[in-house]
DNA sequence: AGAAAATTTTGAGCAATGATCAAAAATTTG
DNA sequence: CAAATTTTTGATCATTGCTCAAAATTTTCT
């Protein structure tokens, strides 16, 4: 039979309440301890309900996983934002800043930034829209400085230089914060970081004039 | 009773094969499905032995999984050693060379290229001493024209910096080949790592000159 | 309000999987 | 060849994500 959308019947309201808690129980024990640490029984546990009442709120744990990497993009959306417009303006220092933001917001929040990238979609599901257009947004940060430094540059050119410099900069965050080849102290992860940015964005500069004119 | 070590009893023999037998079931089971696509009950009935015997040939699905790694990093050595010395010995257009080796590597060999860094150890187990040693390796390819590029730098500033331009292009192959992120074409690829590559080296000769006298 | 209808929640249970271990099979020794 | 030793086996365990019939709850209708 027809819900009654205007009542919110205290069943939709418990169910909202729910599946938020559901999500922040998840983002807390992502943190604790790491994505295969995610289990559908202490997340049932936690928020109070049966083993089964988890697939009520959320299709699958692939869902699941994907909104609280949602609301991980999110803060690292806001960190980058931050970093885009504190300080000099000079695109140069823009883009390292916006780097070195990136660093700290990997290194503060690891294992929720790691289970942005580990995550792998059970064979043969895609991932759904919403998370798609999540992540695209990263990128926007990145764009602006660039094109105020490379003025003639097509919106194209300029988003491929974009991605490129964005997962170089991820490349040496995710390597350094790894453990797994040596690791490195993170003052000195970032300052190889603002080098390397530096060297690139000087880099290509140098590259585009020489491209479009002056010898 | 202590083992006759001359005679290489019937026993040893078969464990040695089927070690090897498994070794390289996982390659290929991880290769074509996967790393979650491993499971030791396939690997069993492939090699022809029991489900337990597994772990008579191996510890657990850790040291499995990181023999495999090590096979991998083995191929990936040779391919990037092949790209060191062929072609122009220019130091610039050999680490463009290693570069785009890695990213062959990765695109021809994605799944057992993933597997190098998808996997995490379970909880407080340590990577042991000849895998680490195996992954340092990589580094050493880039060692060498960055040496040639700055004659001046010290073996521990010039360890940074290959660490920080190998992890570079390691992002940009990562989130190139991710299609989770926009899927972009191999060549398409190829051309931004290249570029940026060069710029990179572009800027951080540069940064050197101003830093060590002309400026 | 109260009974019937519809919906939601529950938790026992399923299938898959990594790992274990007592018993069976094979090998070596004497 | 029989006893002793080692190796292999596969039934079994514990853990998981997930399902689904039954129980509990809420809504509808009179």
């Amino acid at each position: 039979m027809i819900k009654n959308l205007v009542k919110m019947p205290k069943t939709l309201e418990r169910r909202e309440k729910l599946r938020s808690d559901l999500i922040l129980a998840a983002e807390r024990m992502i943190a604790a301890r790491g994505l295969s640490g995610l289990k559908t029984r202490d997340l049932a546990r936690e928020i109070g309900c049966a083993n089964g009442a988890v697939y009520n709120l959320v299709a699958d744990m692939d869902e699941l996983i994907l909104r609280v990497g949602s609301r991980t993009l999110l803060r690292l959306d806001e960190a980058l934002s931050a970093a885009e417009s504190a300080g000099e303006p000079s695109p140069q220092e823009t883009l390292v800043r916006i780097a070195l933001a990136y660093c700290d917001f990997a290194a503060e929040n690891l294992q929720l930034w790691r289970a942005l990238f580990e995550h792998r979609m059970e064979a043969d599901k895609v991932v759904p829209d919403w998370s798609v257009q999540d992540q695209m947004q990263l990128f926007r940060h990145i764009y602006q400085p660039l094109a105020a430094l490379f003025p003639k540059r097509s919106r194209e050119e300029l988003g491929i230089t974009a991605r490129g410099l964005f997962s170089a900069v991820h490349g040496m965050v995710a390597l350094g914060l790894e453990q797994k080849l040596v690791a490195v102290p993170l003052p000195a992860l970032r300052k190889e970081i603002a080098g390397l940015v530096r060297a690139m964005s000087d880099g290509l500069i140098a590259r585009d004039v020489e491209r479009s004119g002056g010898g």
